[in-house]
DNA sequence: AAATTAGGCAACCGCCCATGA
DNA sequence: ATCATGGGCGGTTGCCTAATT
């Protein structure tokens, strides 16, 4: 037996929302709240609606300062970098770019965004481009594969040719085992909008960009760090010259967050740390971010999906 | 001008997870 | 520890409008 509906189907109206709908419940939330049901909401607020689709109307079109029409350059960035890096957690992404929502943010992937870096990884298979190496890239770990004519599909939730790690030949290897993203939006000039991105270890997560700010429903998701933890953990950022060089992304067991990179360092391999260093850098960036109205700016990214929807930044 | 096609977006569906009883 | 419930999320659908034939 399946579990009972949140709603009488029968009973509730469905598709578009009239503007007296929109304006009885945004009356209502503004006068009471959402009193943190959303089921017992419609009722009281004489709507026939479904509790869930009064919070989705609330969320991603009634709800104070939202934003709606044609995304920034900037916006555009952030979009494919978090992208690239978790895949399509839309929520997370929403929460980086304030007065989107999620809803937003996946519309405009699925209908401009993708097609967009589709093009692009079409004009890269035309012509292979050269490979930037940084300067003050000591060594290149081996075994990296040129993932530039890659793309992602989210209907079958995979990469298009790509292929699971294990069977990943040497002759798919760009000639200088560097590993490749097209990326177009950050600040450097790159031949053909490529950029160079280094792995460490057996993950990769890093981009230049600015720390993460917090989760749409402001809640915080801080956990004390265990030793244990810390066996797993590893940092990663940016090669020199590209993207914002000052942050750092942090992993550890299945949490990342950003953090301001240590001191000194300029290369892109791994770094050890103890329990101490973990928590010091930890605390810094939660203490150096701009983002004040949450308890900290973790956010944490589930293991599994990372690893199916990140697998083209994996060697 | 009418019919057809494509694109964009709001809304729905169903699954998963967290929480509380 | 288990179960029921609601919230949250990602994927998908379907309607509306614009563009094209």
């Amino acid at each position: 037996m399946g579990r009972a509906p949140c709603c009488d189907k029968a009973s509730v109206k469905k598709g578009p929302w009239s503007p007296e709908e929109d304006s009885k419940l945004k009356d209502y939330i503004e006068k009471y709240g959402t009193g943190g049901n959303w089921i017992a909401l419609p009722h009281k607020a004489g709507l026939k609606r479904c509790g869930k689709s009064c919070r989705l109307r609330w969320l991603n079109y009634l709800r104070p300062n939202i934003k709606h029409g044609e995304f920034s350059e900037e916006e555009d960035m952030v979009i494919r970098n978090l992208f690239a890096t978790i895949g399509s957690r839309w929520s997370v992404i929403a929460a980086q770019l304030p007065g989107r929502t999620d809803n937003d943010i996946k519309n405009y992937w699925n209908t401009k965004l993708k097609k967009k870096l589709m093009a692009l990884s079409s004009q890269s298979q035309r012509k292979p481009p050269p490979l930037p190496i940084p300067s003050s890239h000591q060594t290149i770990p081996p075994s990296y594969k040129d993932c530039s004519s890659y793309y992602y599909t989210p209907s079958t939730r995979s990469f298009e040719g790509f292929e699971p790690l294990s069977t990943v030949q040497s002759d798919l290897l760009n000639h200088n085992n560097t590993f490749l993203a097209t990326d177009s939006s950050l600040n450097h000039t790159t031949p053909d909008s490529f950029v160079s991105y280094y792995p460490v270890k057996e993950k990769l997560l890093m981009f230049g960009s600015e720390p993460s700010c917090s989760s749409s429903d402001g809640s915080s998701h801080g956990k004390e760090i265990k030793q244990e933890d810390v066996s797993n953990f590893q940092g990663f950022c940016a090669p020199n010259g590209y993207g914002d060089n000052h942050k750092f992304m942090l992993s550890y067991g299945n949490r990342n967050q950003w953090a301001e990179k240590p001191s000194g360092y300029h290369g892109e391999t791994p770094l050890d740390y103890d329990l101490e260093d973990v928590k010091r850098l930890i605390d810094s960036s939660s203490s150096n971010n701009s983002c004040n109205n949450n308890n900290n700016n973790h956010f944490f990214i589930d293991e599994s999906k990372r690893q199916e929807k990140v697998m083209y930044y994996y060697y």
